[in-house]
DNA sequence: CGTTTGCTTGACAGCATTCAACGTTGGTGG
DNA sequence: CCACCAACGTTGAATGCTGTCAAGCAAACG
């Protein structure tokens, strides 16, 4: 059964009673830290102090606010989305854990977008003033945090392909397969789905409307490629998915 | 009249005979630089030795290539390319005088598109390893580029929610529209564009067929928004263009 | 001067959107 | 406890925008 968001939005609550050292974390080897050594491990657990607790529906952080810190994905699941005069959103990302959120604000010092959590949350606070401080000393942690900026802008031009060159069904095929990867690299079932967003939100990520997102689903359904129930989406067929994307591709 | 592309690939070439410094650089302002001091700019000043010249049609660099180096276009124009297996292209950016090419490859160490001159160009070499050994010792430097690939970041954000969420003729104005900005931040006209890309590789970056670029661009023809020859491109009524692009925005 | 490449335009088809109705779920308040 | 409401999701029919296919033209190059 899937959970509903009707939440009222609230700020995200300090919660640092207990820390979890970045040494010690088992999302280390997708986080942040990956490749660092031990003793530049020490160095960034310093850092990584506070703990956020955001309830579902509430945002980490909103456009137009002034860009401090970083924030790693704990637990939880994220949106980012674009902000419009009217109520219309844009959904640029979605976040699991390991993950880093608030890269749009390093270009102008800005947040040009607001962060939601989509389930209860945790999030690590990394103080940027003080990362910066480090990552002098640091050179593996600097070198580090420029691949997290480029891998987004890879990840970012991959995502323009998708919008501009395929097809609903090549888009929402896509989709589940990319959040299929990223679970299984957190240890999770590749093939057991829960989707955590809308099909409302999924469809303004992918530039397809909501409609359009349902009947796709529901014709991967018919197809015995997925088993859908609401938002507990099951992959029968990944061949199948993969097939759609690579004629997309090649 | 607009000059075509028959120029056979060709790669670049050094001529680094004679040399401008950032500091004396006319595009300090635009480029890397931005916001650096006296002292600061020195600095940079001893790592941007090399000048390449790019021939109309040749690669900077290719996809799968290592990536050792930024580059700042310092005259004309260049686009980004995802290669994929056939034929078909994406593009993925257009850059001109001022903007930096090759944060593809930060994030992985091998460029993850080609960069290819449309009309004969010339680069300012930077060294990406002294790059960093340098912003060591001048924080400032540092973060600069850290703004320069969160404005690449944001840029990407932008670009994706055109790729979703517009139709054809607000895709093309938003284009013509973020062209002129461009231009006339550079000191040229606003109205008057020189388009140096064909209206495929328009097409591929706005996510559209060549046709629909071609016909977009009669119809704003007719309707007296732009003068509209080849790629001489006069914009007649910006304040229809904005119109336009707003009308999708908000 | 012929060929190639790029551009324009027309007719038609197809896919996604739009509009609408209906069903379901979960929370709220009587 | 139950009815109602709001948000979410599904499905159908019709519209329309963009893509596809094709033909023809112009410009540039060898």
């Amino acid at each position: 059964m899937s959970t509903q968001q009707r939440v009222p939005p609230a700020r995200p609550t300090a919660a640092a009673q207990f820390k979890v050292a970045c040494s010690h974390c088992a999302l280390k080897d997708l986080c942040l830290p990956v490749g660092l050594s031990r003793h530049e491990l020490a160095q960034l657990d310093g850092l990584v102090a506070t703990r956020l607790t955001v309830p579902r529906g509430a945002a980490l952080y909103r456009c137009a606010e002034p860009f401090t810190s970083l924030y790693a994905v704990r637990t939880g699941f994220f949106k980012t989305r674009t902000c419009t005069a009217d109520g219309r959103e844009h959904v640029t990302g979605f976040q699991m854990a390991g993950e880093l959120l608030g890269l749009d604000g390093v270009g102008s010092g800005l947040h040009t977008c607001d962060a939601v959590a989509l389930e209860a949350s945790q999030v690590c606070t990394i103080a940027y003033l003080r990362f910066q401080e480090i990552s002098r000393d640091v050179p593996e942690l600097q070198r580090q945090f420029h691949k997290v900026l480029g891998r987004e802008i890879v990840r970012d031009h991959a995502v323009m392909m998708l919008l501009s060159s395929m097809r609903a069904e090549e888009k929402v095929a896509a989709f589940l397969l990319n959040l299929s990867h990223r679970l299984q690299a957190r240890g999770f079932s590749s093939t057991a789905l829960l989707l955590r967003m809308t099909r409302e939100e999924m469809g303004t990520y992918l530039g397809l409307k909501l409609e359009t997102i349902s009947r796709c689903l529901s014709r991967f359904n018919e197809q015995g490629i997925l088993k859908v129930c609401h938002r507990d989406v099951r992959i029968l067929e990944p061949a199948a998915l993969e097939a759609l994307v690579n004629s997309a591709t090649i």
